[in-house]
RNA sequence: GCGGGCGUGGCGGAAUGGUAGACGCGACAGACUCAAACUCUGUUUCCUCACGGAGUGUCGGUUCGAGUCCGACCGCCCGCACCA
């Protein structure tokens, strides 16, 4: 065997793979079989380290189920509709379509080299006609089963853009790209009624077993279930149609606490009284103002107007409470109306506080007397408390007891009834965007919004279409929404909104299963493939995605496109943590000007990034770190934003000074970035696969470092270095230890197959780092040697797929690696036959004895207290007790 | 504010309640070399010449035995944030 050279092993192989079909997924009746998935990436045209890491796990995952026998499905696909496609066209022209497949076809080039297991046979893009077709097909078989709907909605409007903004797209008030003041607007958008699930949605959570606890928590705090009670005041001095406002709260066990009512500012009877009163319209236009992120943290300020209307206390008529429109009162969550108990409730208390409103416990402190309150007394519900203005259970009890006692005393009494909530709204998905899928219906005067014919799907996007304007280019192009109505004929118009990219992405793990497919899916396909036995990706998707997607499912049983299977679709999941760099920056100087463009000063000191490889003076082992010097310092007292950077080294080229801050995300704005295909050019994949895996778990962010890369090489290298000496070892030759390795080779089955199995790349990869020093110390018979370096090629297979191809072939291994059988450890291998036990006394370790595995304890005793250390250790101190853990250790106490 | 997670050498990190620091990086020493790089061999938690002692954020508890379990505190990270 010649130089380790990757370029060369990894093109051979891969083609070798290619050719032979390896990766192709197959239903094979006599397979169990696995789906692994990784979440599909956005074609932003260049792959990235955490795209590496991603997918490398869930290769290794599927060659290794695949070693194991399992019939493997690990697809790829592009989630290709979304905002950037069309930025790209305002920015530098051409078209989303081309500037989207370019970017697939760039980046399905960077991936191919990395050597992934994937059935490339099955991929799509969600732009392709073929897959939103089928999307739309569902949207109308969902129309039908009511899970879609239309309603009216407040949403972000950016009024320069003229589309709606997601909240995390509005900044400050104002949208991220146009930089203008967000409207709140009224408009008619389509819905998804994740609502519906919203009970089943949160209960299935507690099946989820092999789902990360964190995003199991996330999710069910984000569906937010509660349990209170519903009823209606009785108003005084309202308007026509308002003589009861319905009010919803979760503790009717401080009903004899209210102060006061509250709707919200887009409550029916505001709405109302804003039409006749200029005082309280203006108010409401206040609140409505803004609404945002910025508001939120500007200012938690509860504001109210006294509407002058009364409400009378359901258990006393002739107790009035004034009327309030409150600020914080969020119309879409409850009924848009709550009675106010300052004394158990922080808002309620500051709000009170600043409208002088009474304050009266309903409870206190177990043991404890009624006394002025100066906050909110806001115990847990499962904390005991005495009532002293109870009405419902005993004066001491919990207030979760005292919430039902409440709840089933005012049903008794008719006021009201126990109301389950759920914070989760439905799913609005209208976009007026060009590059999305087009909801598939149609406008017509005399029938209304019909659903188009599943015939004339899809309903495709045009192609003539400019950006140069802003707004949703479906609503001024000049033909394209013209139709006719699928209903009478007469012409009509059709739907321009598109649809939220996370609709395509909630259902493209079931379209893999049969991704060529006439209809969304086929049955016996779904039915083999499903569920996802692992899911990968990033913990950012903890709730939006993988929210939609468990709604999605369910939709598509209900509408009979997946098996009852499949309603919970991701068996198991796992969140990976990120790549991160250290980010170098240095100090530059820049003319200051004024606003004429006149240098007013000769300069100013800006802090300007610079990519890893143009730092050249961090070569290894020159200790470049220094700590902070007063320069740093000068600059960051003059610099009050900059970042702290509390190292440095220089910057070779021009000896400028580096600073380096801690490792943090990858960000191509901080250029702490390492390209993958630079890294592939000069170590090859096997070192990029290698080294992502290695010294971090996998959960947990991993630090990309120059020399640990530089260190992966070189371990391949010694590997490949191994191989080749191996292989020139005389065919008799004896050497000895023949057995010690074959322990040593099954110890390494057996904890390589742990790690794998319990996604502990990490701790895998150091047991291959441990075998192979054992290996390469080794002086075992020829035979023996090649045994265990063939094993070595297969446990290094997952992570090194071509390196250990060429070592299994070199060494005489049958067909291709990727397809044999997993090594198994024989069990008789694992056991040591004699074990070092130490011995402590008083918990201290002071000696050691080496005893047979299988000696029975009272032997091993014997032999402990006779040792020379311990009787030196007990100076004749008498012996208390002693602990005998069979293999593990020996406790003297004295 | 609420919820969750995490604190172990110079660094990334290992340790079913049973020898703390596997494995890797870095550092140090030696071999090879005219020399350096590469490569190979070895050392590397701290204190102590040594014997020995201390040690997993801090304090306390349970246990024959605690990085691991329990309680309080400190620090860091993440998520949610007017949800009545």
């Amino acid at each position: 065997m010649s130089r380790y050279e990757p370029k060369a092993i990894e093109a051979k192989w891969q083609a070798a793979w290619d050719a032979a079909g390896t990766f192709t997924a197959r239903r094979d009746p006599l397979k169990p079989k696995y789906y692994v998935l990784e979440m599909f990436p956005y074609p932003s045209g260049r792959i990235h380290m955490g795209h590496v890491r991603n997918y490398t796990m869930g290769d290794v995952v599927a060659r290794y189920k695949a070693a194991q026998g399992f019939s493997v499905l690990h697809p790829m696909g592009w989630d290709a509709f979304g905002m950037p496609a069309e930025n790209a066209a305002m920015e530098r022209g051409g078209h989303p379509k081309e500037w989207t497949y370019g970017n697939i076809a760039d980046m399905r080039a960077q991936m191919k080299p990395l050597g992934l297991s994937i059935d490339w046979s099955r991929e799509f893009a969600t732009c392709d006609p073929e897959y939103y077709g089928q999307q739309q097909a569902m949207f109308i078989d969902m129309m039908e089963k009511g899970l879609v709907y239309r309603k009216n909605a407040v949403v972000n409007w950016d009024p320069v853009d003229m589309t709606v903004l997601a909240n995390e797209q509005v900044i400050d008030g104002r949208g991220w790209r146009s930089n203008a003041l967000v409207e709140r607007r009224e408009l008619t958008q389509w819905f998804f009624k994740i609502s519906e699930y919203s009970g089943e949605l949160l209960a299935a959570l507690d099946g989820l077993k092999d789902w990360p606890e964190k995003v199991r928590l996330m999710q069910a705090n984000w569906i937010g279930k509660s349990r209170g009670l519903q009823f209606a005041f009785d108003t005084v001095g309202a308007p026509a149609g308002f003589a009861q406002i319905e009010v919803y709260t979760t503790r009717p066990d401080t009903l004899l606490g209210a102060s006061f009512a509250a709707i919200s500012p887009d409550h029916p009877l505001a709405k109302s009284l804003e039409a006749t009163n200029p005082e309280i319209a203006a108010f409401v236009a206040e609140c409505r103002r803004g609404g945002t992120s910025a508001e939120a943290l500007e200012t938690a300020e509860k504001k109210g107007m006294d509407t002058g209307i009364r409400v009378a206390h359901p258990f006393d008529p002739a107790w009035e409470l004034p009327v309030y429109i409150a600020n914080f009162i969020l119309m879409d969550y409850g009924t848009g109306a709550i009675f106010g108990c300052p004394a158990h409730d922080a808002r309620d208390f500051e709000f009170a506080t600043k409208y002088a409103l009474p304050i009266k416990p309903v409870f206190v402190a177990e043991g404890a007397e009624e006394t002025a309150l100066a906050e909110a007394f806001v115990p847990l519900k499962s904390e005991k408390v005495r009532y002293v203005r109870g009405f419902a259970g005993s004066d001491l009890q919990t207030g979760d007891e005292a919430v039902n006692a409440a709840i089933a005393h005012c049903e008794s009494k008719g006021i009201g009834k126990g109301v389950t909530n759920y914070r989760l709204r439905d799913w609005g998905v209208s976009r007026q965007r060009y590059w999305g899928c087009p909801i598939p219906v149609i406008h017509c005067a005399a029938c209304g919004v019909v659903a188009e014919k599943k015939e004339n799907l899809p309903v495709k996007l045009p192609d003539d279409v400019t950006f140069d304007i802003p707004g949703n280019p479906l609503n001024r192009h000049p033909t394209w929404a013209a139709t006719i109505c699928p209903n009478c004929g007469a012409a009509a118009r059709r739907e321009t909104d598109t649809m939220d990219t996370f609709v395509d992405s909630s259902w493209y793990y079931a379209r893999f299963t049969s991704p060529h497919a006439a209809t969304p899916t086929v049955a016996e396909d779904a039915d083999y493939w499903m569920n996802v036995d692992q899911y990968i990706g990033g913990i950012e998707h903890a709730i939006l995605h993988l929210l939609y997607s468990r709604f999605f499912a369910r939709a598509m049983h209900a509408t009979g496109h997946l098996p009852a299977k499949a309603i919970e679709p991701f068996n198991a999941l796992f969140t990976q943590g990120m790549v991160t760099h250290e980010i170098y920056t240095s100090m530059e100087g820049v003319p200051r000007r004024d606003a004429n463009g006149e240098v007013v000063t000769d300069q100013m000191v800006r802090q300007v990034y610079h990519l890893p490889e143009e730092v050249e003076g961090l070569l290894p082992g020159k200790e470049p770190r220094t700590f902070l010097t007063s320069e740093v310092e000068a600059y960051l007292a003059a610099n009050p934003t900059a970042e702290r950077t509390d190292a440095y080294t220089f910057l070779a080229q021009n000896g400028r000074r580096v600073y380096i801050t801690p490792s943090a995300k990858m960000s191509k704005s901080k250029k702490n970035v390492v390209d993958p295909m630079n890294i592939i050019s000069a170590f090859g994949a096997d070192t990029a696969r290698w080294f992502v895996m290695s010294d971090s778990p996998p959960e947990r962010d991993v630090e990309w470092t120059a020399s640990g890369a530089e260190a992966t090489f070189k371990h391949l290298s010694r590997v490949w270095a191994l191989c080749s000496r191996i292989g020139e070892m005389p065919a008799d030759h004896k050497g000895e230890g023949d057995d010690a390795l074959r322990r040593a080779t099954a110890k390494a089955v057996h904890e390589v197959t742990q790690g794998i199995e319990g996604f502990a790349f990490n701790k895998a990869i150091a047991t291959l780092y441990g075998f192979t020093n054992t290996l390469a110390k080794a002086n075992a018979s020829t035979p023996a040697m090649k045994e265990a370096i063939r094993t070595l090629a297969q446990l290094m297979s997952p992570m090194t797929p071509h390196i250990a191809e060429s070592i299994w072939t070199y060494q005489g291994g049958t067909g291709i690696c990727a397809q044999a059988p997993w090594p198994k450890a024989d069990p008789a291998l694992l056991v040591d036959d004699t074990v070092i036990l130490p011995i402590q006394i008083n918990g201290k370790r002071r000696a050691e004895i080496s005893v047979a595995a299988d000696m029975p304890a009272a032997e091993v005793e014997k032999i402990a207290l006779a040792n020379e250390d311990v009787i030196k250790f007990l100076a004749g101190q008498p012996v208390k007790k002693l602990i005998v853990v069979p293999g593990r250790i020996i406790n003297v106490v004295v």
